[in-house]
DNA sequence: TCAGATTTGACTGTATCCTGTCAACTATGA
DNA sequence: TCATAGTTGACAGGATACAGTCAAATCTGA
């Protein structure tokens, strides 16, 4: 296969590599997350679901959720569902809209979270050996601005 | 929502804000991908597929496009055949190995590519506007390196 | 040579993830 | 106030993406 593509001579070159390069980590990293997560019993999808839950700054809503991931509104919900089957979550009524109720984590799921989170530390701290902080940071700035480059 | 996270002082710390980041955008780019592709009447996973087939330095197998992409073998296995049904890729016998046929894109595929390219370049050039490409390159670098490090 | 390990495509079943549609609810502006 | 536009959850259907299993083909090592 081709492992090398040709070196990237101007910006859009590099934007196309870029993405290229993302696409093949995501899987990568979709697969790591379904192993970590399925000592827990969940899914990876179901973690990073769970997890955005827990890290919200306030209650909220399946929507807000769904635009704070980028996924579309449906599959939130449907992952979200199965969640509050599996007394994951819970939803509480929103006085600011009936039909919208917020999302918070429960107990159950606040101690899964918390034994993933030292699995995913452990995980990061092998990754990041050899790798300069500083091109860390560059990085997660470049896609954060290439994200709102999207949403926007 | 948290759109600001506590910043990272730890490598780990870094490392977790990537892969958060990177979650976050590929959900955008799938998207993105899926509205380029709609006009040329694929979806973004199969443009994926056929550049990934036609990107390939020689004719691959099912399990090399797999591999290179980072996904399940039976993934890619399933959008090929569908491929393969609408004509756009083609199985050729593989000496090396009877059962593993070489797939090859057909030349109405590479018409489309051909036009999928050009409409990726001009959406790279708007993206690429005002981000410096040294940080791009880094950015890819990083990427590069984190998902080697979970492939080996 | 040749038995065991590995690779591969087909098949099955489950979990996402999306689009589209609908009705209920909310927000907006005249 | 009130008609209209926008938002939201439920539902339906299609397209990935995965794990697991099986048989065929290939590879490995003694």
């Amino acid at each position: 296969m081709n492992s090398s593509r040709k070196t990237a001579n101007t910006a859009a070159d590099a934007v196309v590599e870029l993405i290229s390069q993302s696409f093949r980590l995501n899987s990568r990293l979709q697969a790591a997350a379904d192993r970590m997560a399925r000592d827990a019993g969940l899914t990876g999808t179901r973690w990073q679901v769970l997890n955005a839950v827990a890290q919200a700054t306030r209650p909220a809503t399946i929507s807000d959720i769904a635009r704070w991931m980028g996924l579309a509104r449906q599959s939130v919900q449907q992952v979200a569902n199965a969640l509050a089957e599996d007394k994951l979550i819970a939803y509480q009524s929103n006085p600011k809209h009936q039909r919208a109720p917020l999302v918070v984590v429960t107990k159950k799921a606040a101690k899964l979270l918390e034994q993933l989170d030292e699995q995913r530390y452990a995980w990061a701290r092998a990754v990041a050996t050899t790798l300069p902080v500083a091109d860390i940071k560059v990085a997660s700035e470049i896609l954060r601005t290439v994200r709102e480059k999207l949403s926007g």
